[in-house]
RNA sequence: GGGCGAUUAGCUCAGUUGGCUAGAGCGCCUGCUUUACACGCAGGAAGUCACAGGUUCGAGUCCUGUAUCGCCCACCA
């Protein structure tokens, strides 16, 4: 005899051993065969370095195992790739962080080389935890194909798809305002900046005019940061403003600096209201001062009116005439090297002490501060590295003919530039949204796209392979340079007047000691993080060598993430994919909800409202954990964790949430009915199946697993996650165990009965194991493990074969069974579970014991009379009953206690309690009435007989036919009780 | 400012193309050592479907508006 399973489930047991099978099994790496028709493929969405995984990270994995497992069941050859992304910022700045707080010391006390290291040695730590972490979720990621965004064969990528672009003109130098934060002295990515509302004032100075015009000597101009007046280029107002035919073009003579600015038209300018209830209107003079260098809206004035642009501001934030600003005279020596807001003091003074300062207002307004330092951040002008998206891009049209070099609809985006590249596939259907909705987030987004900025201060990432020239002015090329060039191994671009010069590949160390000789030198930034990442589906796979893996896997399938990145990344990875290898990634893109806690919040470290999954795993399981999380991923956009305190059993005091008590719940009921099961499948013969000793129930059940088997593939197909497992669910929890397996024991001693029951049982067992793998894969391939070592040849004669297989992993999924479904058994077994129901409530409601066996009788018509005394037994089982008795005549006998119920009256002899009963019937009554009214009512309008589809009007006169005769059957036995 | 989502039982959520006396899990109440499971079994109570209009024979479901909560993007002299 085959040893049963364990007594009692356990999670982290299980959890090892199915483990082991797929790792001896080696069944996540798939060969790359070449054949692309039947692969099917997903990349993981990269998590970063910079921490260990969340809860949303176990949702997303959990999600793309879920369908992986599907597609390998399906017999496709499927990679799931998996890896990390380096994060550059976020990552550099968490370990700046540690190594400021343990050690003291700043990223500058380093070398840069040095400090590449610790980050690099973070990287290592955090990437073992994050597989670790995914590896114990189960996910069945090709761990050997493991791809780090920053790894030899990414790199190899990255530089590939630079030199490309470098040459097909698509990356050029410009400038561009950056969040600087002045303490650290680094830039910081939009995200990065926290806006805290500050209560400010606006300054109120007055610029005078060179030449007075009518009664004008001045112009007010408003504005919170006074100090950046030193840089303003011009004074802005409305066109529409009464005053600009008088002013525009005229001069001002800009205080303290004495330089002469003009004044200019611009749309931009607010005009004045004070009764408006817009704040700008009411605080604007209509002037504006334009201070390109300082301020974003004034740079984007700047570049449409060709101003200069004047940078008086230091790295630090201090006030400098060394980054730009030429014209600094004796009167404004004095704020030289103050501090940004001791020069916002001295020069509003200054204003004040000439007269010059016409008010001062309070306000509150918003400023952008580093979530590092703390600091206000200054825009600060930089010299930037751009990615060109929407140039048309020549190499292109030539060869696609599809392309033809016009713009997208309704657009001013190029079909062969990188933004139609990803927009293309969007409006032509080859790229899909799943849920829609997104697919407008991504449409607008490219629609309205501006240039990629990719340079990053930083160093950690992708080093620019760009050399600049060091020396100012126009320069020769030399010879070998030109040789280089020709070659293919360099590239040169011109930007401003200077040469810069792209080296094609990573490590080769002649042209860079050639090109370093001849004055030019690497620049020192490194690659914006998302260039890696949009590389991600084809560098991991070996671009631009031609691999095996790309032909098998490239284009993939699937791609399943969070809808913050449906801009940053999953446009980019489109684009590249485009660009690179000529073919969209993937053509599903599935987006799925974000987790928040209880109520409502986002989980977050500082909240301290997160919840970690190896922590879920150690509390309810790591299937638990992905039991729960797949039957809350509907199509909605956010769902809802609550989050609470437990103790361990090691004594570890966590956060986990209530919610996978559900999911190790289940768990516990599959273990337990599986082992039940099997401790009665013992000598289970295939062989001696018929299917013509089917009995009702075995039809039934067979029937139920034929819908769920076409249930679960519709919505595995759809990508619809919560409705599948919710309704394995309940098909193995009240379908199986309530009803098949109760009435399945008394059969397991009955030498004729037991056959038939283990054969189907053992069946449907199977099955359904299959069909809930993707969602808990641990539990089922240990239960399957068993089942193969008890009843090794499963299957039902005649109506399905089954091929056996060493692991679940691997099995065959299920195959829809036509033949079994059967309407007539599944509304049968509902007349006997209804009959079953209300003989179990009546029990309850005059407190009968469980162990006390009593007789029941039902008055019901022919048909339903015939399906219930054919399957008494089954009625008797389940209801505690001796005996049972159906049939058109019958009548209720003396003490019997009676319930309607559908077209049934039911009696449940010698238990009658007349109170109790009077009290039912009462209360039922009043539900009949009701319904029979709302009914009535219905039928009663002419509008709805003449309108409504007949097939309802016929629907509501047969329920109220019934209703009628359940009032007549209630009414009656009221007035026998009362009588 | 632009876009999107949510609002249904005490809590977390389902509710397909309009056809309901509106469902599930948890929690709650009443029983139960019934040949696996108390992480269980049987039964039960519990809802003005956010609000206001509209379309329709019929609205939780479709349309318009309002409110509240939340997310994304852009911006703030």
């Amino acid at each position: 005899m085959a040893e049963q399973l364990s007594k009692v489930y356990e999670p982290a047991t299980i959890e090892k051993q199915s483990m082991s099978i797929w790792t001896k099994g080696k069944y996540f790496h798939p060969e790359a065969d070449g054949n692309h028709d039947n692969s099917y493929a997903i990349v993981i969405p990269p998590p970063n370095v910079t921490a260990a995984l969340h809860l949303g990270h176990a949702l997303n994995n959990t999600l793309q195992d879920i369908i992986i497992r599907y597609q390998r069941m399906l017999g496709k050859n499927t990679i799931w790739m998996p890896g990390t992304d380096h994060a550059g910022i976020a990552t550099q700045t968490v370990v700046e962080k540690r190594i400021l707080a343990e050690e003291n010391r700043r990223r500058i006390d380093f070398e840069r080389d040095e400090f590449v290291g610790r980050v690099q040695a973070w990287k290592d730590e955090y990437e073992a935890r994050i597989l670790g972490q995914l590896k114990a979720m189960g996910c069945s990621c090709d761990w050997e194909r493991t791809r780090f965004t920053m790894d030899e064969v990414c790199a190899k990528a990255v530089r590939a798809n630079f030199f490309k672009l470098f040459k097909d003109g698509l990356i050029y130098r410009g400038k561009r305002l950056v969040n600087w934060d002045p303490a650290t002295q680094t830039v910081l990515a939009d995200d990065e900046v926290e806006h805290q509302e500050i209560n400010g004032h606006f300054w109120y100075l007055k610029y005078p005019l060179v030449e007075k015009v009518g009664d004008i000597e001045h112009v007010t101009v408003a504005t919170t940061r006074p100090e950046t007046m030193l840089g303003d280029t011009a004074v802005a107002m409305n066109p529409r403003d009464s005053r600009a035919e008088a002013l525009v073009g005229k001069q001002v003579r800009l205080p303290i600096v004495g330089r002469l600015i003009p004044i200019i038209a611009d749309e931009h300018v607010v005009l004045p209201d004070p009764e408006s209830d817009d704040e700008k209107a009411k605080f604007s003079t209509g002037f504006l001062k334009v201070t390109p260098a300082h301020d974003p809206d004034d740079w984007a004035i700047g570049q449409r009116h060709e101003l200069p642009v004047i940078n008086v501001m230091a790295p630090d934030g201090s006030i400098s005439d060394q980054y730009g600003w030429e014209d600094a005279d004796e009167d404004a020596e004095f704020l030289l090297g103050m501090d940004r807001y001791e020069a916002r003091e001295a020069i509003v003074d200054w204003f004040r002490g000439e007269n010059l300062l016409a008010e001062v207002r309070e306000y509150v307004h918003e400023v952008g501060h580093s979530y590092r330092s703390h600091v206000p951040i200054e825009p600060y002008l930089s010299d930037q590295w751009y990615i060109a998206v929407k140039k048309p891009i020549s190499s292109l049209v030539a060869c696609r003919s599809s392309l033809a070099g016009g713009f997208i609809e309704n657009t001013d985006v190029p079909e062969n530039s990188l933004a139609g590249l990803a927009l293309k596939p969007l409006l032509d259907g080859r790229l899909k949204f799943i849920p829609e909705r997104y697919a407008k987030t991504y449409q607008s987004w490219l629609e309205n796209l501006r240039d990629w900025p990719i340079s990053r201060q930083l160093w950690w990432g992708h080093r620019i392979p760009i050399w600049g020239q060091i020396e100012e002015g126009e320069i020769q090329l030399s010879k070998e340079i030109i040789q280089l060039k020709e070659s293919g191994r360099i590239a040169v671009n011109l930007f401003r007047e200077q040469t810069y010069i792209c080296i094609n590949k990573a490590g080769d160390n002649e042209a860079i000691a050639t090109v370093e000789k001849n004055g030019f030198t690497q620049d020192q930034d490194v690659l914006d993080t998302w260039f890696s990442s949009a590389l991600w589906p084809f560098s991991t796979m070996g671009w631009p060598g031609e691999t095996d893996e790309l032909k098998t896997f490239y284009p993939g399938n699937m791609l399943c993430t969070a809808r913050e990145i449906i801009t940053l990344w999953v446009s980019r990875m489109v684009m590249m994919g485009q660009y690179c290898v000529g073919d969209i990634p993937f053509s599903d893109v599935y987006i799925h909800a974000m987790i928040q806690d209880g109520q409502g919040r986002k989980m977050s470290k500082s909240l301290g409202n997160g919840i970690d999954p190896l922590i879920a795993i150690d509390s309810h399981g790591a299937d638990a954990m992905r039991f729960t999380l797949s039957s809350m991923t509907t199509e909605t956009q956010d769902v809802r964790m609550p989050v609470s305190e437990m103790e361990l059993p090691d004594g570890r005091k966590v956060n986990t949430s209530p919610k996978f008590d559900t999911g190790r719940n289940f768990c516990n009921k599959l273990w337990n009915a599986s082992r039940f099961a099997m401790m009665n499948l013992e000598g289970t013969d295939a062989s001696e199946f018929d299917k013509d000793k089917l009995r009702l129930e075995d039809k039934w059940i067979l029937s139920r697993l034929a819908r769920t088997i076409e249930h679960t593939n519709e919505c595995l197909d759809g990508y619809k996650f919560s409705e599948p497992i919710n309704n394995l669910y309940k098909f193995f929890w009240n379908d199986l165990c309530d009803w098949y397996l109760e009435w399945a024991k008394p059969r397991m001693n009955d030498a004729v009965q037991k056959s038939i029951a283990q054969n189907v049982l053992a069946f449907v067992l199977d099955q359904t194991l299959r069909l809930l793998h993707p969602f808990i894969p641990f539990i089922t391939e240990g239960i399957f493990g068993k089942l193969n070592e008890i009843v090794p040849n499963r299957g039902l004669a005649g109506i399905v074969e089954l091929e056996r297989s060493e692991a679940l992993i691997i099995a065959k999924w299920p195959g829809e069974i036509n033949e079994c479904k059967d309407d007539e058994a599944q509304v049968n077994i509902e007349h006997i579970q209804t009959a079953i129901r209300t003989i179990r409530d009546m029990r309850s409601k005059y407190n009968i014991a469980p162990s006390e066996k009593m007789a029941a009788s039902a008055a019901v018509g022919q048909e339903i009379a015939g399906v219930l005394n054919d399957n008494s037994s089954l009625v008797c089982e389940l209801a505690g009953l001796e005996s049972f008795e159906a049939g058109a005549g019958i009548e209720k006998p003396e003490n019997a206690a009676a319930a309607i119920v559908e077209q049934m009256q039911i009696y449940l002899h010698n238990a009658i309690d007349p109170k109790a009963e009077l009290e039912r019937l009462n209360k039922q009554k009043e539900q009949v009435i009701k319904g029979k009214k709302a009914v009535e009512a219905k039928l009663a309008n002419e509008n709805f007989v003449n309108k409504a589809k007949p097939e309802v009007v016929e629907q509501s006169r047969q329920k109220l036919n019934e209703l009628n005769q359940q009032l007549e059957a209630i009414e009656k036995h009221i007035a026998e009780l009362q009588g």
